[in-house]
DNA sequence: AATGAATGAGAATTCATTCAT
DNA sequence: CATGAATGAATTCTCATTCAT
């Protein structure tokens, strides 16, 4: 997808990823326009002129840190949806999977939906291609609990992006919520009200 | 708040807003970072001289169009809360009026969103303490609820910051909505939800 | 021709003359690709910023530079073409006056020869026109002689062509001339060919 | 002349035969400056640091390529001049041969022209040498035929610059002529101007 | 109060050249 | 001899901010 002068394919997966950690390491407190290409480089041990040997511009950049992050939450996914059977403890152990994860990744989840729109639209489609991707999972998952009477729920297209949403609440406002409450108690009002939202009783 | 060379303070109001105004045109279209003041300067017909007359430096704006986008949200959430007596009318009437100003300003909140983190500490403080505000009214009205016993919840603090971060769903993720449902089928999904968190039958 | 971001008419001129005098004074010595915009700036005294507010890209101040170098040579063609009536005389006497301009600008000629492959095609096809023109007028008092039977020139469009080119040896060859032989003496061999080319006894 | 860290003497002029061959291809296009090694490394089929074992900068290349059709000009001179003996058929000839090489070497005469400047002066002594070699042999050719009486030359040095510069009009200005003229028509113009210029009957 | 010309620090990006393998 | 990854100085251009008028 990012194009690289560099031949050896293992050798650019590598130095992408240090590319990755480190500008991730810099966007998280400078966010990326106000972050330096020079800053980049220092951060990652790279230096200018070899960093844009895997990369074509600043964008590239950006885009390497997506993926990494997305890849992580969709691993996550697709770790937990498939470890039970039945939809009222798939859906269960998977939002709590999720929500311990938006723990982990707060400042990364964050990143995603703060600089986006700073993505190239052939860099958004993909992103917004594998969000979407996200999110049908969780439809599918709801819809096979609607068939089988457990879950109520007249629209699963919106219920499913409203779960999606609400996963992202930790990260996205979380300074207002965890310095007052534990993430666990978080966890489990947001998981209830997802159950009581598909009338689980 | 922000710093201006000007003697009367009913310039400054004016032209402040005049630049408010110029500004959010262009930073739709483009963000925050990729709008030069030039730009700004031209979208608000004041030239870069006196445009300098009523700020200290471009942060300045940022705050200004911040401040006038979360002044819209809070009268809109002033001017209907107290509309009726009973917390489940109360509670009903308000979400949807701020439903509705959220499809209405989606770009602005979209805005408010991705770039807040942009925002000196000053401002940010400032701006996130009004967000508690707005978080803290719908607090008190949840815990009226509770205590008449039409709501159930045990934790109206965590309750009321999900509610708000519901209401700013549209905005934020209504590109993989709105354009397969109508809006008031959303609105009326989401108020059914928190609905249902708060167990009202 | 060249954008500016200067409102001032006049002020866009006279900054303009100003930048192509410094600038041909390092092309001159360094040619185009390998002066610096930075050394242009220096050498015309405007700050980098200010440089670029009367041009929008390094290119511009090449075209800047040939305009201005043109301009200088039809000028010495106009302001001689019509000076006699009789077509020999008139031959002569512009034939001279730009051999002696061909002297006296010998690097800016040299330049132009040399550096305008390096322009855009927009401004490209500006200078080549204007080079076309000067043929033309070459071309239009070949074919006066010719009428009055005082030139034989079976195809004037080639001829002025030839004698358009013929102009420019000094700057393009006289390193290999005149170091040896004087300007004058060159110039009237030159007068002579075109002349016995033309077949004028 | 070009110093190289290979032994092999007959695998140092291959090579650089190689690279003169591969770095013509993209100097034609793209001219000197505006094309990067890396270019010429690929167009040459040798990698970037095989290259730097057969020359020692950028300048080198410059340089071996201006040879190389600087050699096959004088080789046609060469191989031309001495075909006759008759002062008139030996010029006759040998503008002719001249003629068609510039049309068939159009582009890259144009090369020599516009980017002789960017040589070094050791470089530039050493093309500006051969370039005289050139005009001497035909001074040489036009100072036989005075002394035959066949032709008529006051200045025969002057006079075979002149010779050499009008020989190069094809590459140089052939824009403005060849869309509407056949070669072989301006050819025959050329021709007859530089024997007119001589007096031949 | 208003204007817009001037400034220079800093941004992204390129590229000739070196050097370890 | 050959390869290609690594380097960092230098380049063009932008832009927030100041200041003379």
């Amino acid at each position: 997808m990012v194009k690289s002068k560099i031949k050896d394919p293992q050798l650019i997966l590598k130095r992408q990823r240090q590319i990755c950690q480190g500008a991730l390491k810099v966007f998280r407190s400078k966010g990326y326009h106000a972050t330096s290409i020079r800053e980049i480089s220092k951060a990652c041990h790279i230096s200018l002129g070899s960093l844009y040997d895997y990369i074509e511009k600043k964008e590239d950049i950006l885009f390497l840190v997506h993926k990494e992050i997305l890849d992580q939450i969709y691993d996550c996914l697709n770790e937990n949806i498939n470890k039970f059977n039945d939809p009222v403890e798939q859906l269960t152990n998977t939002l709590k999977a999720l929500f311990y994860l938006s723990c982990r990744l707060k400042e990364e989840i964050l990143f995603v939906y703060t600089e986006s729109k700073s993505l190239e639209k052939k860099y958004l489609y993909e992103v917004l291609g594998k969000e979407a991707e996200f999110v049908n999972e969780l439809e599918t998952l709801i819809k096979k609990g609607v068939k089988t009477g457990q879950f109520i729920c007249p629209n699963p297209e919106v219920f499913s992006n409203i779960v999606a949403f609400i996963w992202s609440i930790i990260p996205l406002r979380g300074w207002n919520l965890v310095p007052k409450n534990s993430e666990e108690e978080i966890i489990e009002i947001l998981t209830s009200l997802v159950l009581k939202g598909l009338d689980v009783k």
